[in-house]
DNA sequence: GCGACAG
DNA sequence: ATCTTGTCGC
């Protein structure tokens, strides 16, 4: 783990150079992973729901607690996400087609957000889905459920603003690995069936805060202990 | 120089 | 992210 700033941004341009951008990625992934961390001061929970692409049923999931390893910068969220989330994702019992990330990919201030990073790190298909504004400029989407914008960084189309219900706040999308960002839009829309957000964020949003409650006593089946210095 | 800033 | 009462809207 970086210890200064400085050294997790060299971090980020040393793995950045192992992005593939390449696509299309999974247009009807079996199985698609949601991942998502609850804090509680120093504790944390971290965790990856697996849902059926198909009946966006839950068919997996998995949670880890531990502790805090890097405080919260905006730029270098991944380094307080990531341990955590590669634990919880190499308990799982098979490997998802595509992982939902919680947060902003490509559309990064060095184009290398928490999507890019847990997708170089696992190798697997990855995107990231953003709740609120971080980096970028963009127009209004039309009200109407599938419309989208560019989201542009320094004269590069880095995302897109994509709205998932009708008249309400649109969403960021943006690749993380091995995804192509129309094949990522494809893929929010069709797990936003109801909510603005995806089921998969959803679901691994709830299970990280039962996690985080639960903590108290960790022999509950698909839990497990991790931890890391910080 | 100052403020803003994913979760 | 998380702390948190009341409040506005459907």
């Amino acid at each position: 783990m970086p210890r200064t700033v400085m050294e997790a941004e060299a971090i980020q341009d040393e793995l950045r150079t192992l992005l593939d951008l390449t696509g299309p990625g999974p247009r009807s992934p079996a199985r698609v992973a949601g991942v998502d961390v609850a804090y509680d001061r120093d504790r944390l929970a971290a965790a990856v729901t697996v849902l059926d692409g198909t009946t966006l049923e839950i068919v997996e999931k998995v949670a880890v607690s531990g502790r805090v390893a890097f405080d919260y910068v905006p730029g270098l969220l991944a380094f307080r996400e990531v341990p955590a989330l590669l634990d919880a994702l190499e308990r799982l019992s098979a490997p998802p087609d595509l992982v939902v990330c919680d947060g902003y990919g490509l559309a990064h201030p060095r184009r290398f957000g928490l999507a890019c990073h847990l997708g170089v790190l696992t190798g697997l298909p990855t995107i990231g889905v953003g709740k609120t504004a971080f980096v970028g400029t963009y127009p209004t989407p039309a009200p109407e459920r599938g419309s989208w914008t560019d989201l542009t960084l320094d004269g590069d189309v880095v995302g897109r603003v994509l709205r998932t219900r009708h008249g309400i706040k649109p969403v960021f999308v943006s690749v993380g690995h091995r995804v192509d960002l129309a094949t990522a839009c494809h893929n929010v829309l069709n797990l936003t069936p109801r909510y603005r957000l995806p089921e998969t964020t959803r679901a691994a949003d709830r299970l990280s805060r039962e996690a985080l409650i639960e903590n108290c006593r960790p022999d509950l089946v698909g839990s497990a202990q991790y931890d890391e210095m910080g």
